[in-house]
DNA sequence: CAGTTCATGTGAAGGGTCCTTACATGACTC
DNA sequence: GAGTCATGTAAGGACCCTTCACATGAACTG
């Protein structure tokens, strides 16, 4: 008599109740934050009993990592999205990627949250630091990309430069761009002050839309 | 050990059980995160009853609150320290600023974790919110100062360019300067991270070290 | 100094949630 | 149709939160 979640009355076994967990804890994190968020209460909510979980999960942990791989392939797969290899050109398709940077942290706090703020050692699982490591190649690649052209001498290095575009965007995306409540307001939106922020940075290393220009676009 | 965190017998009262809450907030939060913390255990901590904690504080979230005010205080004034009103040279003090920003995420996880990571409500006190300002202004009076001499039609939003800045530390110890483990290996140091961006940042905004030696240091 | 007041701490209890171990069920195989 | 194994259940122990009536002793008062 459990109609759980959703569609149709279910038997002794529920048929998917992995996916269903993974969905569960990802309204739980994203209503309560990562911290509040019990293995218990994420069973109850796909209609099963407290130990059923169990048999899917080692224990918490280890569903947090599972839901935090999946958000570093997402976010990773939506960071290639919006840079499209650099298409049509690399400025603006750098402008698009931290654009979709903080789209993302806004439009799946949860995700976002079991990412970086769940205290997880990265090292857990090879899946989820594979993962990470995916989605931190995007950016690196286009910072790679962007500077290019530049002459070898004048030309920072790649590495730093994608480090130093993560750790704004991140922290524009924990301070301002979270949640609907409880954080500072801003005399302009997120995303103008990440691309502002990324603009001046990339004209001190030297870098400009110039480049898209001169590329002819 | 003193597990009453409390030097000599204590008789039925403790004498100072306020402070020694927070004492063991601040510890119970660096040892299991922010969320990992009871009412329940600050009082054992403490060697008195778990009804106690209700005579000085509402809720565990009024407790946190505290702590987070605390720790933006001692922000406040680290940083100030550092700024010293700029000091010899504006330049120079201002990437002390930086440093001590990274010094006090990494010496003193358990605050920052109460004031960045709790998902308080900011407006919850209003000594709360007035400490967290106190803390900005430091960087927006450095950065301030630091466009001071500039020309004025060349001269970057001041509020802007903290922002930027305080995304960029905030970015850097979350990502980077946090606790022991967990964490992303990186090439360089958080701190040696953090100044080189900065340095890229007020090059682009057309600030250099050169008004520091304008100014004879 | 005796008596009173009041902040502070105790103990116990209700209600809740969580985690885990021993057991039950039924889907699948042969 | 019988066995096997994945999957889910039930029940119990532990912890936590909160509130109550009550205990204690420090500070004030006259």
């Amino acid at each position: 008599m459990n109609w759980s979640r959703n569609d149709g009355p279910r038997g002794y076994h529920h048929g998917n109740l992995k996916e269903a967990l993974i969905r569960a804890a990802l309204e739980l994190i994203a209503k309560k934050g990562p911290g509040g968020f019990t293995f218990a209460e994420a069973a109850r909510f796909a209609g099963v009993s407290p130990a059923a979980p169990y048999r899917h999960f080692r224990d918490r942990d280890e569903l947090l990592a599972d839901v935090a791989r999946r958000g570093f392939e997402a976010f990773a797969a939506a960071l290639e999205r919006a840079w499209d290899g650099g298409r049509p050109a690399p400025f603006a398709a750098f402008e698009r990627l931290g654009r979709a940077y903080l789209a993302f942290a806004r439009s799946e706090p949860a995700y976002y949250s079991a990412m970086f703020e769940t205290g997880l050692p990265v090292e857990m699982s090879p899946e989820l630091q594979a993962a990470g490591d995916r989605a931190f190649a995007v950016i690196r690649t286009a910072a790679e990309r962007l500077i290019a052209d530049m002459p070898a001498g004048r030309r920072p290095p790649a590495l730093m430069m994608a480090l130093h575009i993560w750790s704004m965007s991140h922290g524009i995306a924990s301070l301002f761009a979270r949640g609907d409540a409880g954080r500072r307001a801003l005399p302009m939106s997120p995303e103008e002050l990440l691309e502002a922020g990324v603009l001046v940075y990339l004209q001190g290393l030297g870098v400009s839309a110039a480049s898209d220009r001169d590329r002819g676009k």
